[in-house]
DNA sequence: GCATGATAGTGAGGCGACTACATAGTGAGG
DNA sequence: CCTCACTATGTAGTCGCCTCACTATCATGC
């Protein structure tokens, strides 16, 4: 189809700029979709995640995890406390603060986004021969390194 | 560090797609952050694009190339209209409809805008050794088409 | 020629994620 | 005890998205 040998740089890069961007716009559209289909979005369910890992977390870190500001995470909070996945406890040292903390519930659905994802994992990458697959696990490690190195630090907040 | 031979599938499909994960979340931060330095958003600048490749379009077209309603375009016209990037020119044929048209400031901007991504391409693969790089896109090629044969391939993103 | 139904765009109204600013309550050092 | 820093939240505004209702217009079908 196209002789890739004789492509120019910039042409090939383009292309694989192109594919990267395509893969962008595809998962972040599964990821929505199939988070809405259980009343979640990609905002709250970063929350949740978050809360799993650390724990019960007072919402002035969550805002630090995340990136956003303290009054977001009100507002997430608001509405995950809504549908009963967190409450909020009492910081047993600090009264100002409150303990966002998952219920069962919130526990369950962590497990099985868990799950599910295991299960996109093997979805995307199970046909792939070892080769290929250990072939595009290099080069996207070497794009992350790159990107972390421009400076678009994944450390969001300081928005110049 | 990790004995990649020894790790599970399941070990090595969960690292591959947490990467993939953060490539995305790096991107759209990326996109995101340097679009709004030129008083733009991401879904305002798809549509620019979309208007570069098919040119003037009715706003009904414009909604079906974004996969949104027809009332968000009026939105996102508005804001670039009174942005000085597009305008709203009568349908020659339909008098209901418009033909939202780019400006000659709107087409330097979409000019502009395609240079940085250009310019990202090389910052991005430009130090990859060749085999990496062909790697890297052949894995990336396969992921596609497994996420497009997933059926969550809605046609909205024609990058291209 | 004209009623009928589709179609293009927009107003009204809502939701979610985000922001900045202001404020109450609390913590902690001088 | 006073002041300053800090947690969380009310208020208000932006942006992208949606649905529903409505107008103007097109395109049929008789």
């Amino acid at each position: 189809m196209f002789d890739e040998d004789a492509m120019s740089d910039r042409e090939r890069f383009n292309r694989a700029l192109d594919q990267v961007l395509e893969l962008v716009v595809l998962l972040n559209q599964d990821m929505t979709q199939s988070l809405a289909g259980r009343g979640l979005t990609v905002s709250r369910t970063t929350l949740l995640w978050t809360l799993r890992r650390t724990g019960p977390s007072p919402q002035r870190n969550l805002a630090e995890a995340l990136g956003v500001t303290a009054r977001t995470i009100t507002g997430l909070v608001d509405g995950l406390a809504a549908a009963g996945l967190v409450t909020r406890e009492p910081h047993p040292a600090d009264r100002r603060a409150t303990l966002v903390t998952l219920t069962g519930a919130g526990t369950e659905l962590v497990e099985t986004l868990e799950r599910e994802q295991e299960e996109l994992g093997r979805q995307l990458f199970g046909a792939m021969p070892r080769t290929r697959f250990d072939g595009f696990v290099a080069g996207l490690s070497d794009v992350l390194n790159t990107l972390h190195g421009l400076g678009l630090a994944h450390r969001l907040g300081e928005t110049s």
